[in-house]
DNA sequence: AAATCGTGGTA
DNA sequence: TTACCAAGATT
């Protein structure tokens, strides 16, 4: 009777390479790593913003909006009693926008259930609102020099190309491997750097296409570069392509004095939820023909009974034109915005009272507009709107 | 446990 | 243009 192989076994580096590994890795951070506004702090709370910001997010497009962030909510009770439109401004731009709202309960949860002060266990970080498995080895780590192991995108593939792991990275296997690879590996001296390095490697060296293995620190230790074949490692995976489909929006501008439109707010937690935004239709499987009409009639029930919850004078809708559509990619949806803009001289009498009952609903002028949580979409749908309106006006 | 959830950069 | 994918968590 054989025992098959335990696959961890199979990929265990042993003690030798271990601590190789640690003192390459080590001193090569020491020596390349980057500057990063997160790397000149300790605060527990500053690090777990900025492990939260990092969610399938790159570095150069943190980097301002973790500035900001911190000058606005500089420690968790700030956040905790923030508004939570504020919150949403914030980080509005920055995507995934349920991390705000998890970043903004969890600081709530800091405050009422730990005392105002993060745990530093993986066990207790775990229990807090969007601190998953990655993150709570990030902070423990790298906010309290604990030895834990952590696993992200980075990790994956330097894991895969180091030992020649095959397979879907995602898979649980891969994943159990990975996992019991970071923990042998992690350097109980100094987790939170060594934690770091494999990632800084994974960003700057040991990149998904064309890795520089010149440079590489470890590529003696390397299984694929030995093999002459990092294109392989970790292996590729297709992902479902974007789902077509198109929605509408409404940008209704009324030239009081001073030029506004009209901002609704999404509620739930589904898409985009928090933000502001044009009042907009859900989205529909896309037409081949877009059909005006039809766009016209799911509009219209935007307005009705139970639907936004104000009164719109359907002559108001009837005169909303088409001025075109705008594309944007978000990643299960490849969505197509027509947009209908409708111009007023005023607000209809009472819709202003109307409206300052409904906290879903919000005027603003056009100037205010750039500092409202906007995703990029409605920011391509406003640009586009007004410009067609100022061409068309003169 | 597969689907959901944004955006920007690169090839 | 299209395809890929980056410091993942939640349900």
């Amino acid at each position: 009777m054989t025992t098959t192989p335990n696959p961890q076994e199979l990929h265990a580096p042993d003690e030798d390479t271990r601590l190789h590994l640690r003192e390459d890795l080590l001193a090569w951070f020491d020596e390349h790593q980057r500057d990063l506004p997160w790397r000149k702090t300790s605060d527990p709370y500053a690090i777990w913003v900025s492990e939260i910001m990092l969610q399938q997010t790159q570095v150069i497009t943190v980097k301002d909006y973790y500035t900001r962030w911190m000058q606005t909510f500089p420690d968790v009770q700030s956040l905790a009693s923030a508004d939570r439109d504020d919150v949403m401004k914030m980080w509005a731009g920055l995507g995934y926008y349920r991390r705000a709202r998890s970043l903004h309960e969890g600081a709530q949860m800091v405050v009422d259930d730990f005392d105002g002060s993060l745990p530093s266990d993986v066990k207790g970080l775990k229990k807090i609102k969007g601190i998953g498995k990655y993150t709570a080895g990030a902070i423990s780590s790298i906010a309290f020099d604990q030895v834990e192991p952590l696993v992200d995108g980075n990790v994956e593939r330097v894991f895969a190309r180091l030992f020649a792991i095959p397979g879907d990275p995602k898979q649980t296997s891969n994943q159990k491997l990975f996992w019991s690879i970071a923990r042998d590996l992690v350097d109980p001296l100094r987790p939170g750097d060594f934690n770091q390095s494999l990632m800084e490697l994974g960003a700057v060296c040991c990149t998904p296409k064309s890795p520089t293995c010149l440079l590489c620190p470890v590529r003696e230790h390397c299984k694929a570069h030995a093999l002459g074949d990092t294109a392989s490692y970790p292996a590729k995976v297709k992902r479902a392509k974007a789902k077509p489909v198109q929605s509408e929006s409404l940008v209704i501008i009324a030239n009081t004095p001073t030029p506004q439109v009209l901002l609704y707010k999404r509620s739930g937690d589904g898409l985009l939820a928090g933000l502001m935004e044009a009042p907009s239709t859900p989205h529909s499987p896309r037409d081949t023909r877009y059909n005006k009409s039809n766009a016209m009639t799911r509009l219209a029930s935007l307005f009705e009974s139970e639907g936004l919850g104000i009164p719109l004078d359907s002559s108001v809708l009837a005169s909303a034109k088409h001025v075109g559509y705008v594309k944007h990619l978000f990643s299960h949806l490849d969505m197509r915005i027509h947009i209908f803009l409708v111009e007023l001289d005023a607000w209809p009498d009472g819709f202003v009272d109307t409206l300052e009952t409904s906290p879903s609903w919000s005027l603003v002028s056009t100037e205010e507009l750039s500092h409202q949580a906007l995703s990029k979409a409605q920011k391509k749908v406003f640009r586009s709107a007004l410009s067609s309106r100022e061409s068309s006006s003169d």
